[in-house]
DNA sequence: TTCATTTATTGTCCAGGACAAAGTGTTGAC
DNA sequence: GTCAACACTTTGTCCTGGACAATAAATGAA
């Protein structure tokens, strides 16, 4: 029966749409109604057929708005301008290695995921883990998402990114493997924060420092975390927040969190998100440099008194 | 201005519940008019407010749905009846290990990753990495599942479960990288689907196999999915599904996917999101148990004639 | 400046009707 | 008895168009 309906009235229905743009039916159905696009089709039964140069074009909207564009300006764009926003480039690298920096980039854009994973190896091997992470993975990761909010990097390339990382710092966690140490420390993120490489990043570091850590994965609620901590008896709970995770919401969290944590268990945020709390936070040790994280903990040791082990 | 609003009607608003349960906003809302559950309360704004109790049995609903009951059936049945559908289990795990699983789920309750970890090699060891895998890993997962719906477990002992496991396939991987192999699968899932874990069970799996494995990692989307099979020559795209993905999601992605794909690359699908799946999709290899991911790379091998290596 | 308040924008929620896809049951042919 | 074709039931998703809360922008006061 499903006979030539496909080709003839072809497109992707809503939830297809949804999907692939991470846009709700909701807001498909509202932006087609206020804004007067996007202009899907119809199937026989009066449901919405996207064409896919719309659903590209709503792609290309979405990662827009992620770099702060509102959607009723986006909307009103043609393609010419849209192409042209996506052509802007307004940021600067503080780091002096621009050009090895640019060297990486090639290797994450020709997916040349042999090569990548030895200059990794090789360049940790160089620079030992602190300065590896600090002068190379970090300023690489924002270099990649950028590339990628400018359309000049797919998807694909910084998921290949990201999973290359990710093998790299849990080979090399895997064989650090502390049994004990001070403090002990539980790693996560809050609900809404999926992004687990800042937390891979911290937890390298601090092993390296002597820090018992206990990975938890992203996305705990807050009254587990508060039963997380008791139960491993940790003496500071660290947060990790991406740059795509709102302040607000943040710093309510951290508030929560505080709130509910008892006193003697300190509470450490991290990530380029934190950068963007300009408020500091009654309680929370915000460390929106690398070099915070070695300040916190040293105050810790000299507060209690311990050595690393 | 937040006073006392929250404790006074006190419940999750109908995002959370569909969060929580899976279950879609549109399916929550249709069950309350067409059988009379749940019975959520509203806020000042006429907004749902679900009571914790009610969501508790929502999942549990969703999950004796998922072992094939139907929803006429189970919202029609009062709290002893599902409890005793609970007890029911026919799932009589193939494993005659049952009491041995036991152990297991203590060491999860109890958060003893020592421990936890140790038994993981040494059964690793015993049974080699597919007995493992099937016997173990897998039943295990899912009586976590089930034991976390059932509020006998919390989030954190599931993450750190979740960790663990993660941990050890990581390690396991890493010290079998393949540099070639036949066939050259691409490994991810589709947006919406954030569980890592299928994939690299199926990973290590095939590895075993002398499969030349491409992580990208969870949440590609469809476009990107192609260009990457494309660009990274595979033979064959392998999705995983777990069972909170909604099998006509699923079904939908899977038919746009292999509408773009060439002829020349197979798609494949496993996971037990998969097994909800009764209707065969043109042109798509569903592999509900572990045994058809073997029977899918013999097919390949006969059928192109090549050797593992 | 910085903070508080108003105004505009934008996403989510609601109701209740409709329908297709999937499941169940029945009939009849082999 | 098995299987295929058919009708009937169940069930999830999609529809419209209105409403409003949450967020961001703009404005005014300290």
């Amino acid at each position: 029966m499903n006979t030539e309906t496909t080709s003839f009235v072809s497109g992707l229905p809503i939830a297809s749409v949804e999907r692939e743009t991470g846009l709700s039916k909701d807001t498909l159905r509202v932006w087609e109604r206020r804004y007067g696009f996007p202009t899907p089709g119809r199937d026989a039964n009066g449901e919405r057929l996207y064409a896919p140069t719309q659903v590209q074009r709503l792609t290309q909207i979405k990662r827009l708005m992620d770099r702060g564009y509102r959607p009723g300006k986006l909307l009103a764009l043609d393609d010419a301008a849209l192409i042209a926003l996506d052509e802007a480039r307004p940021s600067v690298l503080a780091t002096p290695d621009v050009l090895q920096l640019d060297t990486w980039m090639h290797l994450v854009k020709t997916h040349d995921s042999e090569a990548l994973q030895r200059q990794f190896y090789r360049e940790l091997a160089k620079r030992g883990l602190a300065g590896f992470v600090q002068d190379i993975v970090a300023p690489l990761i924002t270099r990649v998402g950028e590339a990628w909010s400018r359309n000049e990097l797919g998807i694909f390339e910084e998921h290949l990114f990201s999973q290359h990382l990710e093998k790299m710092f849990r080979t090399v966690l895997a064989n650090m493997q502390p049994q004990h140490g001070n403090p002990r420390v539980l790693l996560t993120t809050l609900s809404g924060e999926e992004h687990t490489l800042g937390l891979l990043m911290v937890e390298a570091l601090m092993v390296v420092e002597g820090v018992y850590p206990v990975l938890l994965g992203p996305q705990t609620p807050i009254d587990e975390i508060l039963r997380a901590a008791q139960l491993k008896q940790v003496d500071a709970v660290c947060l990790s927040f991406s740059s795509a995770y709102s302040p607000t919401l943040a710093a309510q969290g951290m508030r929560d969190l505080r709130q509910m944590l008892p006193a003697g268990i300190e509470l450490w945020a991290g990530g380029y998100g934190v950068k963007a709390i300009r408020k500091p936070i009654d309680g929370v040790c915000l460390m929106p440099e690398f070099q915070d994280l070695y300040d916190c903990l040293e105050k810790w040791r000299t507060e209690h008194g311990r050595n690393p082990v």
